[in-house]
RNA sequence: GCGGACGUGGCGGAAUGGUAGACGCAAGGGACUUAAAAUCCCUUGGGAGUAAUCCCGUCUGGGUUCGAGUCCCAGCGUCCGCACCA
């Protein structure tokens, strides 16, 4: 092809971007080895749950790891860029129960569909690693480890209160309740009592949070988000006395948690959780307080109603005595508020210091004493009434700890408690407790990877033999009825006991589907072995991962599991490192315009005109051309019907305009908005790349670099090598919208120098100009590598960009002889001036204060200060 | 309630304490064209001036500094996370 010939063709991004694709596919280039002597680098995008199609949000997760990737391979590292499927869950089962379709059929048939949608995109993955979740060949290694878990100790059996989710009739675990509501169905969710099954993630909650620290690649508020999820607090055990002619049978004392022991001689009263067990003994004997927990119980079990329920409590008569003064008896109510399963599921209450203890007080008119006094306030007039003061200060009606710190008084109380003894026990121990629970694994669905273990009436709970893995889910299965499918089939769940033989029960809970994502980065170092869950040499090698990309809504519950998941497994021997993502990004949401009809109804854009623009924006119905209402910009979603179409942009614009828009428009970390006007200048700058291309294309240059070069050839080379030193910075630190500005900046101003040439160009011009042409292509190929291998290609290359090494950077390029700085007269930019790059102070200082600017402004005198800031600025203090 | 982030043109957004508004979008004007599309050129924070140039301007009010969008204090607003956690 001339360049004649390309000036007035179109980039046919559609046949060019599948010939592409064929043929990195036919090199295989994408196909890591494991044996590469090259320093690794693992980039990994969060995998999708196969529910049929690709939205918007993965072409931009998925657009920006193969940037890194892409990026990283240029810069010689062996990359390792693997996808795979989260293919267990809940839409699996609805699907199979809405339109009779197996949840294996339903998900493998999205599979295909979906993995031919990322084909298109043209992401640089090693398919030969793809992964489903839901195939018993990863599914088997996942039950070994349960059953490695189990036999060190890291799972437990246990009856516990459970969040059960109505809809989708399974249990959820804490951090899958969000707003009372299941993550996934939104249904309000009770609470049940089950024997459940559970991963003990508390046992790893100090490592969980102290390990936070060494996380310095994630984002400041991810960390955050853990640290508050685990939700640290250090207080004292405290054991009170219980006066024995009030205790309802012997009970001789009510241990309670708290964080504030400096403020014991503020207590009024004591409060037990409705589910507390001296609640249930008191309650035996007295019909009004057994009415009173009935009630609490059954306005306590959406998690809503909690919310915005009143305090309530009953006194039960019960006295509890004071542990520093034995005369100093307090009430013991049952209330609405106090948590069974923190702490110890009682307190004691000190209204003046806190805000629910106070409300409760003057509900019930118990009063307050305050025993922390603000600094710079009169002890003797401090009083509180409605609102607790729970600041800083000094103790005050605390006897021994008056005057003290509150820390001070902490330590003080705490000291005093643990010596002294009841029944050979100290009264007090120092304690810590925390806000995360066990992680709560058992579902009772079918489309999930079987818990491997068998019920014996004789011998109780029996590990599946690893022989018999894995317990592969029986195809044969109905929808019919409401539950697990798994407990209505006929045979599968009966088997014989490995121990005894004898007749027993399979488990029919399948585990959680953050189970199945809380390790198959592992799995991807080497999918291919059968005989373990990971080969150590090579998990070790790849692990941690080097960037992980994926959405803020997984800050808590894939990010933590993962943690925790990684320390069991390493505790059982599959790993050889505790934290599995050395670096973190989270990407922002895709977001688009709303619309509605006059009748209320979403309307989906694609049938959609805007005009307009400036506030005078509006939009009609193409079909019909009513107006329509254009509503907030929110996150695509499939219910407000502002969703488009991955595959319909693809279709008419290309991957790469698609690849190209959503990297372009805001910071990764941020929302982006898609808008058409916005993918149309993407796709306007593609066939901008590609006639600019065509034109250096046609510049003939020597095939030997000149020895000089003149003023215009040197400056284009000094633009081409400044535009490659900050994409590469951009680039390794994921900036991409900067990045993009970068390339057009530099196509620009790379179209300027062609524009102004009027002969063919000198040799050394034409040499700078090719070699321009040959970086810029290099430059925009992370992100649209179809276009960048045809301008490659175009340019006589006969190798793929795909193949070729990062643009080496002449740094003296970057340095230039002269600078120009600003000069400040009084802090405001009044001039410039222009010096040698390696002047000093004085004679910057003498090229300012000979400006004619700086003369009129110190009108004859002598500057109070001039201060030179070199390669910088001057600011001349008059 | 607790914790955190953010606040810059018409819009998305740039700016190691050092020339505010890079780059893109939108808008306006012009060229080419029979016309349209495509493309190219110019203008585009506000105000004054023929112009050189000057004044104002990064949510509001204070402060630190030769110099503040950036740092500190107070307030207002938006978004996010957690939430009877003792």
């Amino acid at each position: 092809m001339t360049a004649d010939s390309q000036k007035n063709e179109r980039y046919n991004a559609r046949e060019a971007e599948r010939r592409w694709q064929k043929a990195w596919d036919e090199r295989g280039i994408y196909a890591t080895k494991n044996d590469d002597p090259r320093p690794k680098y693992y980039v990994l995008e969060m995998f999708p749950y196969p529910s049929g199609r690709i939205h918007m949000g993965h072409v931009r997760n998925y657009a920006m790891g193969d940037v890194v990737a892409r990026f990283q391979r240029a810069m010689g590292k062996n990359v390792l860029h693997p996808m795979g499927w989260d293919a267990f869950g809940m839409p699996a089962e609805n699907a199979a129960i809405d339109r009779k379709v197996h949840p294996k059929t339903w998900t493998y048939d999205n599979i295909v569909a979906m993995k031919k949608q990322l084909q298109s995109m043209g992401l640089s993955l090693d398919w030969s690693r793809e992964i489903a979740t839901c195939d018993p060949a990863y599914y088997k290694h996942q039950q070994k480890m349960f059953l490695d878990f189990l036999a060190a100790g890291l799972v437990e059996r246990k009856q516990s209160k459970v969040n059960w989710d109505p809809v989708d009739q399974t249990v959820l675990a804490n951090e899958q309740v969000i707003d009372g509501r299941g993550w996934r169905s939104g249904a309000v969710v009770d609470q049940r009592t089950l024997t459940q099954w559970f991963f003990k993630i508390s046992d790893y909650a100090e490592d969980l949070l102290q390990a936070i620290d060494t996380l310095d690649r994630w984002p400041g508020k991810v960390r955050l988000m853990q640290k508050n999820w685990i939700g640290k607090s250090e207080g004292l055990l405290v054991r009170f006395a219980l006066d024995p002619t009030t205790a309802p049978n012997k009970e001789s004392e009510l241990e309670i948690f708290t964080t504030r022991p400096d403020t014991l001689f503020g207590a009024r009263f004591m409060a037990l959780s409705p589910d507390h067990p001296l609640a249930t003994a008191a309650a035996a004997k007295d019909p009004k307080l057994a009415a009173f927990i009935a009630e609490c119980k059954k306005l306590g079990t959406a998690q809503e109603a909690i919310e915005t329920a009143e305090k309530m409590g009953y006194d039960t008569g019960i006295k509890a005595l004071h542990p520093f003064d034995a005369d100093w008896k307090l009430p013991v109510y049952v209330a609405n508020f106090i948590l069974m399963d923190y702490g110890t599921g009682a307190i004691f209450g000190c209204p003046a210091h806190d805000q629910r203890d106070l409300d409760f007080v003057n509900k019930y008119g118990l009063g307050n004493t305050p025993v922390v006094c603000p600094p710079e306030v009169d002890p003797n007039s401090f009083i509180i009434t409605d609102v607790a003061y729970d600041g800083d200060g000094r103790m005050i009606n605390s006897r021994f700890l008056d005057g003290m710190t509150i820390e001070h008084a902490k330590q003080d109380v705490a000291r005093r408690l643990e010596k002294e003894t009841r029944g050979n026990c100290p009264v007090a121990q120092r304690q810590v407790n925390y806000r995360l629970r066990d992680w709560g694994i058992s579902r009772q669905r079918y489309w999930g990877c079987p818990i491997p273990v068998i019920h014996c009436d004789k011998c109780g709970i029996v590990p599946v033999p690893q022989n018999d893995l894995p317990v592969v889910l029986p195809d044969d299965v109905t929808f019919e009825r409401p539950g697990n499918p798994l407990d209505h089939h006929p045979t599968w769940k009966n088997v014989k006991c490995p121990q005894c033989s004898g007749a027993a029960r399979r488990e029919t809970d399948t585990m959680d589907t953050f189970v199945d994502s809380s390790w198959y980065f592992a799995r991807f170092t080497d999918p291919w072995l059968t005989s373990a869950p990971t080969d150590r040499e090579m998990v070790d090698e790849w692990l941690p991962v080097d960037q992980y990309i994926g959405g803020v809504e997984h800050a808590i519950l894939h990010l933590l599991y993962s943690r925790f998941f990684t320390r069991a497994m390493r505790k059982t021997g599959h790993v050889g490192m505790d934290e599995p993502f050395a670096g973190l990004f989270t990407q922002g949401m895709v977001v688009h315009e709303t619309y509605r009809d006059n009748a209320g109804n979403w309307i989906v854009p694609a049938e959609v005109k805007v005009e307009g623009g400036e506030g005078h924006r509006r939009a009609t119905l193409i079909a019909t051309g009513e107006q329509v209402e254009i509503g907030p910009i929110e996150k695509m979603s499939k219910s407000k019907k502002n969703t488009v179409d991955p595959d319909d942009l693809m279709d008419s614009y290309g991957a790469d305009v698609a690849r190209w828009f959503m990297l372009s428009d805001s910071p990764p970390d941020r929302d982006v908005i898609w808008s058409e006007e916005g993918v149309q200048g993407a796709g306007r700058f593609v066939q901008r790349l590609w006639r600019l291309i065509g034109e250096i294309a046609g510049v003939k240059a020597p095939a030997a670099r000149p020895a000089h070069f003149s003023d215009a050839a040197l400056t284009v080379r000094k633009t081409a090598h400044r535009a490659l030193a900050n994409v590469s910075e951009d680039v390794a630190k994921l900036r991409f919208n900067r990045c993009v500005a970068q390339i057009y900046e530099f196509a620009n101003a790379l179209s300027d120098a062609l524009g102004g040439i009027e002969q063919a160009p000198s040799p050394d011009l034409a040499f700078a100009l090719r070699e321009a042409g040959d970086i810029l292509v290099r430059l925009f190929y992370p992100m649209m590598p179809h276009l960048a291998e045809e301008c490659w290609s175009a340019l006589g290359h006969q190798t793929l960009v795909a193949a070729e090494a990062w643009p080496r950077l002449e740094p003296d390029l970057l340095v230039e002889a002269t600078i120009t700085l600003p000069v400040q007269i009084n802090g405001k930019k009044r001039a410039d001036v222009t010096v040698p790059r390696d002047a000093g102070k004085e004679a910057i200082e003498a090229a300012v204060l000979a400006l004619d600017a700086v003369k009129r402004a110190l009108d004859g005198k002598s500057p109070k200060k001039v201060i030179v800031v070199p390669q910088r600025i001057v600011n001349v203090v008059a």
